[in-house]
RNA sequence: GCCCUGGUAGCUCAGCUGGAUAGAGCGACGGCCUCCUAAGCCGUAGGUCAUGGGUUCAAAUCCCAUCCAGGGCGCCA
């Protein structure tokens, strides 16, 4: 909130200057002797007027210099280069946000750019038939921050996980459980049995025997149909791995408000809904000849950008839907372009309790209809979601298509090194996973090893504590490395993971920002004892200065997170508040300092903790004491 | 073939949407524990921002072309 005081005595000062001007084109120069706020406005004026732009600004100075004693936070003003730079008031400026940090707490750089709109975030999306691997928990992750970042900053969110539990995987371990014996007990965790064991079985098995994938497809029509006995058993087997996927997620410390099944999309008629709705509106057609004869399709010539490609299958010409059919059927429902007409039921027994569509629900709650709908869903889907975007569009206008976001990632893929333990050999330098040929690594093992090996160093640092503890302790530094490793890199990149290089324990790393967090907590331990005194009376030197600029600066970050959704933001704002700190750390002394050097330095340190803390909660890490 | 995305230090990546002298981590080299946790800190070396053109006061950033890498173009999801 400091830097919009400061930017908003900036804009007033200069709006006083120039009248004529709105815009004044702000931005926070890169080097510290170009001061706090610059402004380019000089440049524009000169594109405008046609005049020289060092001329301009030395006369907007001259202005400004008369008119300065009325703004307190600006301090200095000068021309370089014809920017305007505007100079805080370093005094005022750090007991503003010490203030406000002190005060607010927990609360500390919240903002209101929601004014409390209703946003669905749909992630982790992962198939019921396997457990949920690095890949998926790229999605989780990114999901998860974005909602707790939205929420932070007044959106009403609601998570939603989107489970399709009538698809092609799904069959492939049915198959295995009704034609190839699979047992339905094993000693292996659910999930894992599944995708591990049978879903890489069945695979295998389709290469040499082709009958099976005929009873494939007849399992896949009675799942579709809904009412045989196979169907129920799906939807059991579906919860079943579900569950544990949960459980993987809770580890990851994701949450989800509703679980969608992909069955009920159909079972609740949103479906039919969404057919009659695409029929009035003239956007499907049913074939009669060439290729798609007997199918519902959407004309290629429709969709936006896509008009030279081939036309699109909503309705198989056996009747039954495709994944593209529901999805816009699911769309048309977050978006409240069909009414919800789902039933919920609140499911207390997952690990993750939440609610979930259930033809017997009868809870008093709609989630349906929203202002902001955001799909977390990786780029290889990006053309099917366009195909949404343009349909909404025509059914809604460009208003609501805009209301509609696929948010967009890249994959993660396996490093040469990395695909070689798992006994694929290859000469390329990246292999994707794939979860048929049993390429990939569950997101729980990853966490397993990991802790591990943070354990070792848990352990040594803290002899005098129990297992128990260095367990617990470990366990959130795990999880907390590993979402930082998924975060930190921008969503158009593809994540080449390595166990030792994407998980490294140092440098920037999740440890590392755990590391500094301790190191504040170590000195607030020791610090209880004393009184704090008039920290006022102290003047700061550079480097706490530029801490508490980094302090204030939290607020212009999550501000950027939001509205660029940017989850990435947030990482970086971490790491460099504790490159600072560190840097401060090894400096000066807080504890062993002289007053009121000591009493600032103790109430710098709670700030630049407190400030850690909110900003790990946005991105899912969990603070811990010691390390 | 058509469409989309990426290419910045040896490696992995930032660069706040057109601004001032392009920054981190890893790796390499040299230092720092009598001192709040050395998973840390300080210093050195390392760059034709893929290439070529263009737009303008100003380009890593925008436009065009080319090259390289990846993805998409199913009655799969």
């Amino acid at each position: 909130m400091s830097y919009e005081i400061l930017y908003g005595e900036v804009r007033k000062a200069l709006k006083e200057v120039i009248p004529s001007e709105d815009e004044f084109y702000l931005e926070k120069p890169l080097l510290e002797e170009h001061g706090d706020v610059a402004t380019t406005i000089a440049f524009k004026l000169a594109k405008k007027i046609k005049k020289n732009p060092l001329e301009i600004a030395n006369e907007i100075y001259s202005k400004l210099i008369q008119i300065k004693e009325k703004y307190p936070l600006i301090k200095e003003i000068k021309v370089i280069n014809g920017y305007i730079n505007f100079y805080v008031n370093e005094k005022l400026f750090t007991k503003l946000v010490i203030e406000e940090i002190l005060s607010k707490r927990k609360e500390y750089g919240k903002i209101n750019l929601g004014n409390g709109k209703k946003v669905l975030i749909e992630h982790t999306n992962t198939n019921p038939n396997k457990a949920i691997h690095i890949g998926h928990s790229r999605n989780t992750c990114l999901g998860d921050s974005l909602s707790r970042i939205l929420k932070f900053v007044n959106y009403n969110v609601y998570t939603l996980n989107y489970i399709d539990d009538t698809g092609s995987q799904m069959a492939d371990i049915i198959l295995g459980f009704t034609k190839l014996g699979f047992p339905l007990e094993s000693q292996i965790r659910f999930d894992k049995y599944c995708g591990d064991h049978i879903y890489v079985k069945v695979n295998e098995l389709y290469e040499t025997n082709k009958e099976l994938l005929v009873e494939k497809q007849k399992i896949i029509k009675e799942i579709d149909s809904q009412s045989t006995e196979i169907a129920e058993f799906t939807r059991n087997i579906a919860r079943k791995v579900l569950y544990y996927q949960l459980q993987t997620c809770l580890r990851l410390g994701a949450y989800f408000d509703l679980i969608n099944w992909e069955s009920d999309i159909v079972r609740f008629n949103l479906l039919k809904r969404t057919l009659q709705i695409l029929d009035e509106k003239r956007i499907i057609t049913k074939e009669t000849e060439e290729e798609n004869k007997g199918c519902i399709v959407i004309k290629s010539k429709l969709i936006k950008g896509h008009e030279k490609e081939t036309d699109q299958v909503i309705i198989r010409s056996d009747g039954s839907s495709t994944y593209l059919a529901k999805d816009i059927a699911y769309a048309f429902w977050k978006l409240g372009i069909i009414k919800d007409e789902f039933k919920y039921k609140f499911n207390k027994e997952y690990p993750i309790p939440c609610y979930e569509t259930d033809i017997e629900g009868n809870e008093d709650i709609k989630f349906g209809g929203a202002d902001l709908a955001i799909s977390v869903i990786d780029v290889r889907q990006t053309r099917l979601q366009d195909v949404i975007k343009s349909i909404i569009s025509l059914v809604g206008g460009e208003e609501m298509a805009k209301r509609y976001i696929h948010y967009k990632y890249e994959l993660v893929a396996l490093s040469n090194k990395a695909a070689k333990e798992l006994g694929y050999h290859t000469e390329s330098k990246i292999v994707h996973m794939s979860g048929r040929k049993g390429i990939y690594f569950n997101t729980d093992d990853v966490l397993d090893k990991l802790k591990e090996k943070i354990k070792q160093i848990v352990k040594k640092n803290n002899p005098e504590k129990d297992e128990k503890w260095v367990e617990e302790i470990s366990e959130k530094v795990a999880v907390s490395a590993l979402r930082y490793a998924l975060l930190k890199l921008d969503n158009d990149k593809v994540l080449v993971f390595d166990f030792d290089e994407t998980l490294r324990l140092e440098g920037d790393s999740g440890v590392y920002v755990l590391y500094s967090y301790v190191r504040t907590k170590g000195i607030l331990r020791k610090v209880r004892e004393f009184k704090i005194g008039n920290y006022e009376e102290y003047i700061p030197n550079d480097m706490e200065v530029k801490i508490i600029k980094k302090l204030a600066w939290f607020t212009e970050a999550v501000k950027i997170a939001a509205q660029n959704l940017q989850p990435q933001i947030i990482i970086i704002y971490i790491r460099d508040l504790c490159d600072l700190f560190n840097s401060y750390y090894e400096k000066y002394p807080v504890i062993n300092s002289e007053e009121p050097a000591r009493s600032f330095r103790i109430i710098l340190v709670e700030c630049v903790s407190q400030v850690l803390e909110n900003a790990m909660n946005l991105v899912g890490m969990t603070p811990v004491e010691y390390l």
